[in-house]
DNA sequence: CGTGCTGAGTTGATGTATCAACTCAAGAGT
DNA sequence: ACTCTTGAGTTGATACATCAACTCAGCACG
């Protein structure tokens, strides 16, 4: 054993934790695939495209919201652009809005009811209705301490 | 708001839950990149064979352990080769070990204490000893949850 | 015997994530 | 006006993840 700073109740929770995520997000991700052709990468961004005006925002506005640094960014939207999911357009002097398409919110109203089905038979209906809600407090304490930590590279707007 | 078949509780939920996971994973694997070079994906292999009796084990039984599915762990333990942590040893007639290196174990040993305390520091302590067990026990339900569901590639020994 | 199946392992292609380094416009302060 | 800094955006290298297709020994069954 080389754990020697956690004890056998943190580590346990630890490592159930991690690989409950791990293979939450690889399951979610292969019948997103293998249904609509998205990543949960792609979807993110689709489903924020579309809840925004217009079905328009900054690459940084995106980046915030989603977590993602900028480079992330950047890639995923020219992987998205060449297959026509969204495009780029230019908006104001140096600013570039990413725009989703015709194409992009057909496919993404195609994927949403297999997605949200997915996520409920995984990730939902295990749980009471109770335990659905503790989990999400406990995660949002989480999720706060995070992004209070070191905000890295994604400064809040 | 494209979302239908989930309620806005559900939605709420599920998007707090997966972006902590998501932010938790990346700040954990920076600390250890950052400190020891290793990625999540070295230091469970490490791990694993470090706990295991001579430090080696076949490929496909630490596939069965850390879920993953095979060429995965293939192209995984192939770049730790190239980096002197594991090797391949031939044992029996069609098999191969891994087996972790006297430079892969002194890295992981020196991995551990920081790596310990980020966990600590990120997911322990913020949260009370009854919210982290409850977190576990759930986190728990839904990963017997998803192992009973389909096994896909990662069959049970 | 031989035909076919299974399962560990391998390979290559493609998609995704991260890091470092860079460009360049806009503002700040002097 | 001039330099400095900041921050959005871009780029390329590298590492990691996933899928499909393949090899090949061992085994089952007929």
């Amino acid at each position: 054993m080389v754990q020697q700073r956690l004890t056998e109740r943190e580590l346990r929770a630890w490592r159930t934790s991690f690989q409950m995520l791990e293979l939450l997000r690889t399951r979610i991700e292969q019948q997103l695939q293998a249904d609509s052709g998205l990543s949960n990468a792609d979807y993110t961004v689709l489903a924020l495209l579309s809840e925004a005006p217009d079905g328009r925002m900054r690459p940084y506005e995106l980046g915030q919201v989603a977590g993602w640094e900028k480079s992330r960014m950047h890639h995923q939207l020219t992987r998205m652009g060449k297959r026509g999911l969204i495009t780029r357009e230019q908006c104001g002097p140096r600013g570039v809005d990413a725009v989703i398409t015709a194409k992009g919110l057909a496919t993404l109203k195609k994927a949403v009811p297999g997605h949200a089905q997915e996520i409920r038979r995984l990730f939902i209906d295990p749980l009471t209705a109770e335990e659905l809600d503790e989990f999400a407090r406990i995660a949002g304490t989480i999720l706060d301490n995070l992004q209070a930590d070191q905000p890295a590279d994604i400064g809040d707007a």
